[in-house]
DNA sequence: CGTGGAGTTGACTGGTATCAATCCTTGTGG
DNA sequence: CCACAAGGATTGATACCAGTCAACTCCACG
């Protein structure tokens, strides 16, 4: 009963996802780091809710949805990184979640059309539209999916408080250290680490509106670790090279 | 379809909670500010969910819940203030939320039994505790109230994200300020405010620790509030002198 | 080549944190 | 009824983390 629901692993094809091979079809529920819970029928996803539209591509930079924003369907994220956002009318952004490959946009949009925050595509993004399901429809097809959705949009809840969190008692190296242990655990999931580096496309400005500071006190803080050996960002490719100095720093 | 249940006023009997003569016994579903939608029937809370055990007392300062904690039931809280708290293992303490009289303590654990968060009284407070249902029965009982239920979990998460964009994006004063506004509002639905006051039992230190700062500069941002006659508290009132421009600081 | 996005660096400012002392309030027990 | 203790609020002095402004470099890209 601690299924979680965020990424929909069968929900499309894995060119990007899965090293062939790992034909596991069941679906993948993952949370914030926490154990796979791969009990659901295979299937089932694309049984209870229908693609609704094919994928559509949105460029590096772009919004894809607005706050405001009336959802036809689910939206997954399929290849690519995204983030959702809140912004301030005089342009403070602060971003809640950073959206990786299989990702649903959130999974509050099973159940609500109604979008409180901007989705913005931080790479190009590709993204797959499913039909939105009435509750007893998923219940009555299955009952197991539709509670590792409620518990996946519980997940995405506590992770926003954890965020709430780093962000008022946290300090910069701290959030920082945070976010990028974060990110290699998720990526592990999708197998995108290898040893200690990772594909990492964010710009230090993303970095700064996830943790709450500004670009130029993030470079500070990142050339800190750069020369403290710990953490260094390469040509988009984030290397860990003191993985318990960087565990350290996150502790607390 | 937009009902959202924090609140459940009808779930006990309402010695301090409603004004006598407002009798209109149906569940009222509000969130956030935004509004009421009073449709559902009456009582389908208490049917779909039975009391579990009655009043509980707890004193003030003392924890009702820790994190980690498996729930038995679902704990609404009757009268009192509570808090949702988020520990550090140095101490450092992040609130999550503010439990008013008549909310559930989370609508999260109507879904799920286990606690990520503590849940601290500020004042003296009592609860009640309804039995958990499963989801099947619900939605059999009352698809209203599963909806109102979802769409409440759904608003809370908003509200945590609105906290962490507070928390990240915004300034003392601001975040002073917004919380103030929103204390009122949610007080204003309990008929607790006359005017432009209300009780607000927080220390500075409860201010602090929803606002993410130190105690002592909020004693000094409080201050300045109060020599700018905008607000001022005085033994456990506060009264609010200039709502517009505590309204400006809060905007953006 | 230019242009614009991104990163780096330095000087300076300012908002908050920290430490410490005092005072006020409230509750408690003698 | 008083004395005392504990919690809370206020104030001052000082330190430091992080924000602001500005200049410069380095690229990738057209």
């Amino acid at each position: 009963m601690t299924l979680e629901a965020r990424r929909i692993d069968d929900l499309f094809p894995r060119e990007h996802l899965q090293p062939p091979g790992a034909e596991g079809r069941t679906v993948r529920i993952v949370a914030g780091g926490e154990a796979a819970v791969p009990d659901i029928p295979r299937g089932s996803w694309q049984r209870v809710f229908p693609l609704q539209h094919e994928r559509q591509l949105i460029r590096a930079r772009h919004s894809i949805y607005r706050a405001g924003d009336i959802l036809e369907g689910i939206p997954v994220v399929h290849s690519g990184w995204a983030a959702r956002i809140r912004r301030l009318s005089d342009g403070r952004r602060q971003i809640l979640s950073f959206i990786l490959p299989g990702d649903l946009v959130s999974a509050g949009a099973v159940f609500s059309d109604r979008l409180s925050f901007f989705v913005d595509a931080i790479t190009d993004v590709r993204t797959t539209v499913c039909k939105r399901v009435p509750l007893d429809e998923i219940l009555a097809q299955s009952p197991r999916l539709l509670h590792a959705l409620m518990a996946g949009c519980l997940a995405e809840k506590t992770e926003v408080e954890e965020l709430a969190t780093d962000l008022g008692r946290r300090r910069a190296e701290e959030r920082i250290a945070r976010l990028f242990l974060q990110l290699r655990t998720r990526l592990e999931v999708l197998g995108q680490v290898s040893g200690m580096s990772f594909d990492m496309p964010l710009r230090q400005q993303h970095i700064a509106d996830a943790t709450g500071m500004t670009v130029i006190h993030v470079g500070r803080v990142l050339g800190a670790l750069r020369n403290d050996g710990v953490v260094q960002i390469n040509g988009g490719v984030l290397t860990i090279a003191d993985l318990a100095a960087l565990q350290r720093l996150s502790d607390a």
